[in-house]
RNA sequence: GCACCUGUAGCUCAACUGGAUAGAGCGCCAGACUACGAAUCUGGAGGUUCGGGGUUCGACUCCCUGCAGGUGCACCA
């Protein structure tokens, strides 16, 4: 017996073929075939409900007429029973769990299972998207960790992924900062040498801030940065230089955050790299009758929409400069023509949907008016980190909390946490362990909530090891290696010739949990919402818990011990693969 | 003022986009280690899903309306 990847789908088809067979699909028949509640089977068919409403017929007659038509090979592997007005309910039979467990057994299976989803499909993902010259902060967690995750399950499902950094490199903050360096340099160039040499970074956002108080104290000097700025974008040597020497030392800065969380762009295309596309862009969308003047500026206006006909799509300042509105329009049109996209993923805060929608709306006009084929473009959004006082989260001080310290806040309390349940293991060994339990604890915590939303951030919930958190998984993970590594087995070949199928009611439900692997990935990456994935995981590492404690692995009788081991392989395989799909690494120990 | 998002157990969150008796964790109560890691597991109590209407076999989910909080709305991204 063999069974596909994704057992969902192969109901839907089958019952999808029953229903042509009846002459259903020609009126709109769907199967609708979900995870269902345990109490009622594994998977539960509702389309018969929704078909019956709408030909005015019982819904349990046609369920049943459903029923009758379905392949043998269905019933081989399922108990089919009809239920309530007319759900199709599903249960797997034991040996067809067994055959599915034995089929899907390494990470590389798993993802040939899953890789038919996005198949030679091209997806950039545009995240993380910080300003240069600035420290990352709280601020910019959760692009960087939803996006990462959201590039992993796209790939994961067959697509070709680019991850794009589209870094804000070309703002207005480049004119006092520049102003402050020179000053710096004029007056102190050994100390500025010596700063930009220990601490870069920090040197320029000290710059920046001097540069910006200066300025608000003496109109002279605000002017002396705008001339800085003009400079800059007219190409001056010695202000490039300075640019690129910020940009660089922020990029730089960046990586450490990203190599803790592991994250590895492709590109960094910032706001600068679209400089001289920009043009087009006007030229463009006035020729097509889409961009008008306005006030000066150059607006787009959508008549049609309740809110955009009256508030403007700002393109180009009334002083002849860019915005970020031209250079995204022109980023559309880069990544369209240059990497043929079938989908953009823009990572970014909830509090930019207007600037979205707009540009959304305006690519549309624009890519349909020249005749281009406008990619799939998608606003990932997500709401805002919070700190408990259900404010958005800041130091003592009011200052924004640098991810940097964050990072490292987290690792010192996994520490603490290590160093008082793992006794036993050397002072290396913990802080190995708490390097990793605390960053997989902040981009848990995050992810495992819909995105949607706001949330709030609590060191104790989110480091605790009980409930929803990186640490459980992580754990049920350190577990599962621990029996191999007692018994002295190879987890990457475990002994699980002649195992039988999974008889106890702690192994049944763990082996229902392992075959619905494919439906959490389908509904995490369809939607693009991380934490359909995390609760699964969840599930699964508690479905194994329970069998854990009920269930002793290492018995005498060898089928028996087989058929165990066999579910501890794939749920560890399972849980490393999804842990590793949302940016997680995995411990040996912990 | 207009628009968008949010409102679910004391707290933090789910509920697969209209499906079956709204589920978890924390906290609280009661249990389980001389066998593979108790950082665990098993039970229990806890709900007018913000209020009020409506749509239908069926609503946390869709529509209308009111309330509360957040966010955005002409040159910063």
């Amino acid at each position: 017996m063999s069974l596909p990847f994704a057992l969902a789908s192969h109901l839907d088809l089958a019952l999808q073929t029953a229903a042509a067979a009846l002459g259903w699909v020609e009126r709109g028949f769907l199967p609708e075939v979900r995870v269902a509640d345990p109490a009622h089977g594994d998977f539960q068919a509702n389309g018969a409900l929704a078909f019956a409403k709408r030909e005015k017929q019982n819904p349990r007659a046609l369920a049943q007429q459903l029923v009758d038509r379905l392949d043998p090979s269905v019933r081989s592997t399922c108990e089919v029973t009809l239920a309530g007005p007319g759900f199709i309910n599903f249960r797997l039979k034991p040996a067809a769990l067994l055959a599915w467990l034995q089929d899907y057994d390494s990470e590389a299976h798993l993802q040939g299972g899953a890789a038919s989803a996005k198949a030679g499909q091209t997806w950039i993902v545009d995240y993380s998207s910080p300003n240069t010259a600035k420290q990352m902060h709280v601020g910019h967690l959760r692009s960087a960790v939803i996006g990462e995750a959201i590039c992993r399950l796209l790939a994961f499902s067959g697509a070709r992924v680019i991850r794009d950094n589209h870094i804000g490199d070309w703002g207005t903050q480049f004119g006092k900062l520049i102003w402050a360096y020179k000053q710096a340099q004029a007056t102190a160039p050994a100390a500025l040498a010596t700063a930009l040499a220990n601490e870069p970074l920090e040197e320029f956002e000290r710059l920046y801030k001097a540069g910006h108080h200066a300025a608000e104290a003496d109109p002279a000097v605000l002017d002396a940065a705008r001339s800085e700025l003009v400079k800059l974008q007219d190409g001056d040597a010695v202000n490039l230089d300075i640019w690129r020497h910020i940009n660089g030392v922020s990029l730089a800065a960046f990586q450490q955050i990203y190599d803790q969380l592991g994250i590895r762009f492709d590109f960094a295309h910032g706001e600068s790299f679209y400089n001289d596309k920009v043009a087009a862009v006007y030229r463009e969308l006035q020729q097509c009758g889409l961009a008008q003047e306005s006030e000066g500026a150059l607006v787009v206006f959508h008549p049609e929409h309740p809110r955009f006909a009256q508030q403007p799509f700002l393109i180009r300042k009334k002083d002849g400069a860019s915005n970020y509105a031209s250079t995204d329009l022109a980023t559309v049109l880069h990544r369209a023509e240059t990497y043929h996209i079938d989908g953009a993923a823009y990572v970014i805060d909830f509090r930019q949907s207007d600037h979205m929608d707009q540009l959304f709306l305006t690519a549309q006009k624009w890519f349909e008016r020249t005749g281009r084929k406008l990619p799939r473009l998608e606003h990932v959004d997500f709401g805002t980190v919070l700190g408990e006082d259900n404010k958005p989260l800041k130091t003592r001080s009011g200052e924004n909390i640098r991810l940097k310290d964050l990072l490292a806040e987290a690792e010192a309390r996994a520490l603490a946490l290590v160093a008082e349940k793992s006794r036993d293991l050397t002072p290396e060994e913990q802080t190995g362990i708490a390097r990793i339990v605390g960053v997989a604890s902040v981009q848990y915590a995050d992810l495992s909530q819909n995105r949607s939303s706001d949330y709030v951030f609590t060191w104790d919930k989110m480091i605790s090891l009980d409930g929803n958190t990186a640490a459980y998984l992580l754990y049920a993970v350190a577990r599962i290696r621990s029996i191999f590594r007692k018994a002295g087995l190879d987890p990457a070949r475990p002994p699980v010739a002649g195992a039988s199928a999974p008889e106890t009611p702690q192994e049944l439900a763990l082996a229902r949990r392992l075959v619905q692997f494919s439906d959490a990935i389908l509904l995490a990456t369809s939607q693009l919402r991380p934490h359909f994935l995390c609760l699964y995981l969840y599930e699964l590492a508690g479905a194994y818990s329970a069998f854990y404690a009920v269930d002793r692995v290492m018995v005498d009788a060898a089928e028996v011990r087989a058929r165990r081991l066999l579910l501890c392989h794939r749920t560890l395989i399972v849980l490393e693969t999804g842990l590793h799909l949302l940016g997680l690494r995995t411990l040996e120990r912990m």
